[in-house]
Formats: C-alpha cells, sequence, structure tokens
RNA sequence: GGUCCCUUCGUCUAUCGGUUAGGACGCCAGGUUUUCAACCUGGAAAGAGGGGUUCGAUUCCCCUAGGGACUGCCA
C-alpha cells in the first residue's frame, strides 16, 4: 500500500474552560506528530454543548496555544456551525439503517437503563427494531444509532489491541430531542470531513473511540489511527485538582515560565526518546514518534518542570528574557526601574539568566541592582563591618577611587592585590564589600558587580555604609 | 455493579527474554567559594504480590491487590 496520504492532526477541546496542562500536552503531541511527518495539525472547537461553551473560553484556548507556540494551520473550525451536515449525515445514517428515531420519554429511558445495568450491559431502544409506522404524532424523538451487534476491536497506537463485546454498546444519541448534534456523532463526521488521519487524545476517549468506530464503519469512511494517551496525574497521583496543577496554561506563563520549557517538560511526560531528557524545538520535531508514547499515568513534577526550564532560560535570548523580566517587575513600586538599573540588568543577563530556573527568580538575581540606596544592614551583613571592616573598606574604596580600568578582569585583579597588600583571606575583603554593595541580595561574583554598577554606584554604595556609623545593627 | 486501561528508584523514564536494571529531577555527602544559586565529583534509591511459560524473566501469560477511565439528550 502506497502511503502518500497528507497526516493531518487535530486538537478538539471543548470551550468550558481554560486551555490546562493536559489539553497542552495533548496539543503538543498531535502538534509535533504532524509536524514530524509534514502534515498538518488543526484546532475544532467543540462548541455543541450550548450550555456550557463560552467564548471567553475559546479566547483563552487560543491564547493558551498561541503562548505554548503550538500553531494551527488554516482557521479554527467551530464544531456547532457545522451542524446542517451533521443533520446531514443522521438521515444519511437512517436511510442506510444503521439510526433511527426514539421516541421514549427521559424517564423511559432512565427504567430502561436501570434494567440494562442491573442485567450488565449497555441500554438498547425499543424503538431500534420497531416499525416507524408505530411512532405516535407530534412526539418529540430523539436520533439513536443503532449500535453494533458484533463487538468492536480497536488498533490503538498506544493502547494496542483493545475488544469490546457488543452488550457494552449503547444505542447512543445523534441527534438531542431539540434537534441539536451530539459529540459523538459531530466529532466523526467533523475529522472525517477534515482529513483527520490520526487522532491523538486522553484516554478517557478510549470508549468513545470503539464508539466512533462503529459510526466510521456504518458511513463506510476509513477510520483515522487512534493514540489514546492516559491523562496526567497530580503531584500526589491523584486526578488533577485546581491546587496541584489543573491550572490554565496562562497560569503556568504568569508563574515565570518559558514557553519552550513547558514543551520541553511536557514532551516528557508520557513520552521518552531514549535518555534524552532536554529537546529544542527541532529534535522535537524530530524525534516524536507515537511508538515513544507510554501507556501509564504520569505526574506532575514541579521541580523537574523548573530544572528543564532553567536549561532553556540559559539559551533564551538576554533581551527578550529582560522584556519579561519588566513585565514582570511592572507593578513593583518599590524598585529603582530607570534606564541606568535597566542598562546593568540588559548587561549582566548572561550571569543572571544562569542562576535562576523562572522569572520570578532571574527577579531574585536582578534585585541587587535594582534595589535604592542606601541599604540598611543588620545582623550579619553589618557584621563583616565592624572591627576593622570598615576601616579596611574605606581603603578599598580609595582603590577603587583611583581605578582606571572599570572591567571585569581589572576589577577581580584589583581584588586580589588589595587583599595582598592588606595580608588577608579573600574572606575579609569579599564579605564586607558585598554587604556594601548588594544589601544582602543574591549577586555574582565581586569582580562582575563592580563591572556592572560602574565606579560611581560603587563608590556611592560604598560611601552609604562607610558614612553611617560603625556598629549598626548591634 | 459492569467494561476497559495502567503498575521499574520518591518523581519522569530506558530496557523491546540473558544488563553490576541505565539516565534525569529531587535527596545526601564532598569539591569550588565573597552571598544565593549555578557548576563538578561521589552516594543512597526500583521491577506491587503470587502463580505459571522458558535453560533463563522487569520483559510473555494468568490471578490478586492498588490506581484510573468509561458507563449522559457533557465533551
Amino acid at each position: 500500500m502506497q502511503n502518500t496520504q497528507k497526516i493531518i492532526t487535530r486538537f478538539a477541546p471543548s470551550p468550558t474552560g481554560f486551555l490546562h496542562i493536559g489539553g497542552a500536552r495533548t496539543a503538543l503531541f498531535n502538534y509535533l506528530f504532524a509536524k514530524h511527518h509534514g502534515g498538518a495539525f488543526k484546532l475544532r472547537i467543540e462548541d455543541t454543548d450550548r450550555e456550557r461553551s463560552t467564548p471567553e473560553a475559546v479566547a483563552a484556548i487560543l491564547e493558551g496555544l498561541t503562548w505554548l507556540g503550538l500553531e494551527w494551520d488554516g482557521e479554527a473550525v467551530s464544531q456547532y456551525d457545522n451542524a446542517p451536515r451533521h443533520h446531514a449525515v443522521v438521515d444519511e445514517l437512517i436511510a442506510r439503517g444503521k439510526a433511527f428515531k426514539c421516541y421514549c420519554s427521559p424517564d423511559e429511558v432512565e427504567a430502561l437503563r436501570e434494567t440494562a445495568f442491573a442485567e450488565g450491559r449497555a441500554l438498547r431502544s425499543p424503538w431500534r427494531d420497531r416499525d416507524p409506522s408505530e411512532a405516535p404524532a407530534d412526539a418529540p424523538y430523539v436520533v439513536r444509532f443503532r449500535a453494533s451487534d458484533e463487538g468492536v476491536t480497536l488498533h490503538d497506537a498506544v493502547q494496542g489491541e483493545v475488544k469490546w463485546a457488543a452488550k457494552e454498546f449503547d444505542d447512543l444519541v445523534l441527534l438531542r430531542a431539540d434537534g441539536n448534534p451530539t459529540y459523538n456523532l459531530a466529532v466523526v463526521v467533523d475529522d472525517h470531513d477534515m482529513g483527520v488521519t490520526h487522532i491523538i487524545r486522553g484516554d478517557d476517549h478510549l470508549v468513545n473511540g470503539a464508539r466512533q468506530a462503529q459510526i466510521y464503519a456504518a458511513l463506510d469512511w476509513d477510520l483515522p489511527q487512534f493514540a489514546h494517551i492516559p491523562l496526567i496525574h497530580g503531584p500526589d497521583g491523584k486526578k488533577l485538582s485546581k491546587r496541584h496543577g489543573a491550572l490554565g496554561v496562562e497560569a503556568y506563563r504568569d508563574m515565570g515560565y518559558l514557553p519552550e520549557g513547558m514543551r520541553n517538560y511536557l514532551l516528557r511526560l508520557g513520552w521518552a526518546h531514549g535518555d534524552q531528557e532536554l529537546f529544542s524545538d527541532d529534535e522535537m520535531v524530530q524525534a516524536f514518534s507515537l511508538s515513544g508514547l507510554n501507556k501509564a499515568p504520569g505526574r506532575l513534577d514541579f521541580d523537574k518542570m523548573a530544572h528543564v526550564n532553567a536549561h532553556h532560560m540559559r539559551l533564551a535570548d538576554d533581551q527578550r528574557l529582560f522584556d519579561l523580566l519588566m513585565a514582570h517587575l511592572a507593578d513593583r513600586d518599590d524598585l529603582r526601574l530607570d534606564e541606568i538599573t535597566k542598562a546593568w540588568v540588559l548587561r549582566a543577563m548572561p550571569i543572571l539568566k544562569a542562576r535562576a530556573k523562572t522569572i520570578p527568580e532571574l527577579a531574585d538575581q536582578a534585585e541587587f541592582m535594582l534595589k535604592p540606596r542606601p541599604f540598611v544592614l543588620t545582623g550579619k551583613l553589618a557584621k563583616p563591618l565592624q572591627d576593622d571592616g570598615a576601616q579596611r573598606m574605606a581603603r578599598l574604596r580609595a582603590v577603587f577611587a583611583d581605578h582606571q580600568d572599570w572591567s571585569e578582569d581589572a576589577l577581580s585583579e584589583a581584588l586580589k592585590t588589595f587583599a595582598e597588600a592588606e595580608e588577608v583571606g579573600f574572606g575579609k575583603i569579599g564579605q564586607p564589600l558585598r554587604a556594601c554593595l548588594t544589601g544582602g541580595s543574591p549577586a555574582p561574583d565581586m569582580g562582575i558587580v563592580l563591572a556592572i554598577l560602574g565606579q560611581d554606584e560603587t563608590l556611592a554604595r560604598l560611601d552609604d555604609q562607610l558614612n553611617s556609623s560603625p556598629g549598626t545593627g548591634q
């Protein structure tokens, strides 16, 4: 068989909330699979439930996907818009004897269902074999699919061969009493019409796969390849809950994760390619395959997510990180954010980003440049300046005041020379100097700090401490 | 209740009958050291339990236990 068919995948969320992390991962897999095969990744909004679908949710999903960098091909399709087509297919099904009108009232259905439940089988409507001429005039009805009498075997790319007996399938509703198509009908029709070849989705849909396979068969349509992936669990192994990560992807963005970090982490949650942990975007597309998908559900691990994100932070462009940092700091009025300090931060970015796992950590790393002086040193911060510390800093100040070459290397050298001249270990220099220049905030090597702050700021920060009376913090 | 799926270090995973069961996160110890990190080195840490099949099972089969999904005129 010649397989020149173009691979088409799709992500089909229902717009009843944000794009949560499980959906994001499903979308990622579909995206990668399509890209790997040079195919198309499509987006369809499953909004046939008019009660629960909201435009806000649609917007949130689109935004989430965009942020994650999962660009879909073509326009996002609204499933509801295809309702006329769904009706046409239902007519076709009825004509083929594969679907029928069911006039049972909700109460009757419930009673029937109870009986079926007690007998360990699924519901079958009495109308599946009844003559349509017996139908009560003007009575409301639903259209049901005539469930297979033969059982179903699914060949799933992840789950393998899965079989069900015929009695497991009910005569599922295709058209509601109000005439609206239901999910199982609509997915089949839309996936077929969109030319979808591979369906990667949560394994909560595994049974739906079997149900839908019957509809494909009834229509003589080609069955797409299914790949039902396990759901993501919370860190506690329980179902994902609000407090355990069932958040919209925008929440992760706000926590300071990079989209490429999320992609990399999500990729490795339930999919593996040997021992490789870190992937660039190209590598992901290159390496992704259905065979690497795992059957067991995975748990969210925020530590690992942060670690993976840290890797991508180091690789990220300085200006981009700077912009993200500034956005993160936008509502901070306790910081000195002006052209001068911003220039420091941007210049220091190569060093800062190597020390931070997320944007908030980047903010912590940048704090020593942004805290307004003078700093108040208390407790063990003030201690290195006691005894002869302050006098030593005064002598160091004099060195800096005359220092010409304000480069990192020259400054580091000067520090060493000074320590030798003072005949003390570097700790006697570094500790008090660090206290004066950073006020206790985390900061890189002193040579770097000096180089970034510049001569004027360095002297000013030293003066702040030297001019205050010794013994502060006692 | 029924059906289906799952089960390797704490976590994510590799292994596609024969390995000292590997890697990563986290953890512990050491190193570096001027703070906090980062980084480097080393370490502890796993095949749910029980039966088979086999010369040999983490790997194949069955049972049990535990977890999950579905069982809607939701998707």
